[in-house]
DNA sequence: AACATAGGGAACCAATCGGTACAAAACACA
DNA sequence: TGTGTTTTGTACCGATTGGTTCCCTATGTT
């Protein structure tokens, strides 16, 4: 008994995390946020109530993309050997720059932003990389050189393989030179078999 | 014949430094910066143009602070085995956070930030990074499981350490469980031994 | 047709942003 | 002690920040 929404909720968050992703929290206006979703200040704040909210659900949103996108990438029982999902989740990590993305993840530009001050933001930037972190033990349990590690020894290389992606992610964003990433990843590569 | 700074430039920067360091360069607001240094708006700009260049400036102290301290830790001679000296610099950084210190690295919180759109301050923490990578490049000749290793691979291990320490501090400022940090720390120090 | 709720758009808000103008004060030198 | 130069402090600037409020219109349901 009333109007609906004009414009898919679920739609709405997608284009906010785009303008999220490339600007980082800060650095995204309303101007900014409201050009790129398609709406109007009424309309954005009846429908999110406020930036922090929006981006908590924007937050949701790439957990739900990204994250499961990698999460899927590193427990994909199609590619036998477990290492091999790792490395190709880095080899895209550096192709993507290659491909002139440097935005890198998310996740990685709100670590190093707001969830300094924000728990709220601090605990999705920890949900979602502790995620990674579960599917990259996962991943070792199918690596032929790691399933056989003690547990704690390959929770403990899933640790330094998030680490490792958060800085190569990070890095990208810094525009630090790629044969620097290419490095890093070809590195991971020699480790890891 | 004229009056002269009432502060040491050196000083007003090594202040300046201290509140982009806790709050990043977009965080850093001119009030923060004022009272932090303990000048008035007329004294700054006069002494640094604006804020970006203070910034710029801030980045060079830095370089000349923490960088050269981990560039002295990596090519100290008194721990004859690079491998300890690398692990060193990872421990250190694990020990900040459990100390209370989650401000991370400089570098780093500015290569999430304004890099991505600033060409002088993606240059500077280039360099930084890049000195701190040559750096660990002399560490692993000092290393007696990595000094007969072809150059290349070398090098690209270098990136891969750096890749690392990148992330772990970048995680820090995220407010990560501190055991990810150590975790990852521990699993380089078996990757390196 | 009537009602309830939604969106749309603009006007408006106080606060803060980085930055500037300028007068007064403080010093060095003669 | 003057004189000239620079610093310092403050008032002020326009622009922008995130956020609110309003009214009008559109579109469902009953």
């Amino acid at each position: 008994m009333a109007r609906p929404r004009s414009f898919r909720t679920e739609d709405a968050v997608e284009k906010a995390m785009q303008v999220f992703w490339t600007h980082g929290y800060e650095g995204a206006s309303l101007p900014d946020l409201l050009e790129g979703m398609g709406l109007t200040r009424g309309s954005l704040y009846k429908a999110f109530t406020d930036k922090k909210t929006l981006f908590l659900r924007v937050l949701e949103h790439y957990e739900g993309m990204a994250v499961q996108a990698g999460v899927t990438m590193l427990t994909d029982c199609g590619v036998p050997n477990g290492a091999d999902r790792i490395m190709a989740m880095f080899t895209n990590s550096y192709r993507a720059v290659t491909d002139g993305d440097r935005r890198g993840c998310l996740l990685c530009t709100a670590a190093a932003g707001p969830s300094m001050y924000d728990d709220e933001i601090a605990e999705a930037v920890s949900r979602g990389l502790g995620a990674l972190r579960d599917a990259m033990g996962e991943a070792l349990k199918a690596s032929p050189k790691h399933k056989d590690l003690p547990e704690d020894a390959r929770r403990e290389l899933a640790c330094m393989l998030i680490s490792q992606y958060v800085g190569l992610r990070t890095m990208a964003r810094a525009r630090i030179a790629p044969d620097m990433l290419r490095n890093a990843v070809r590195s991971v590569g020699v480790m890891l078999a």
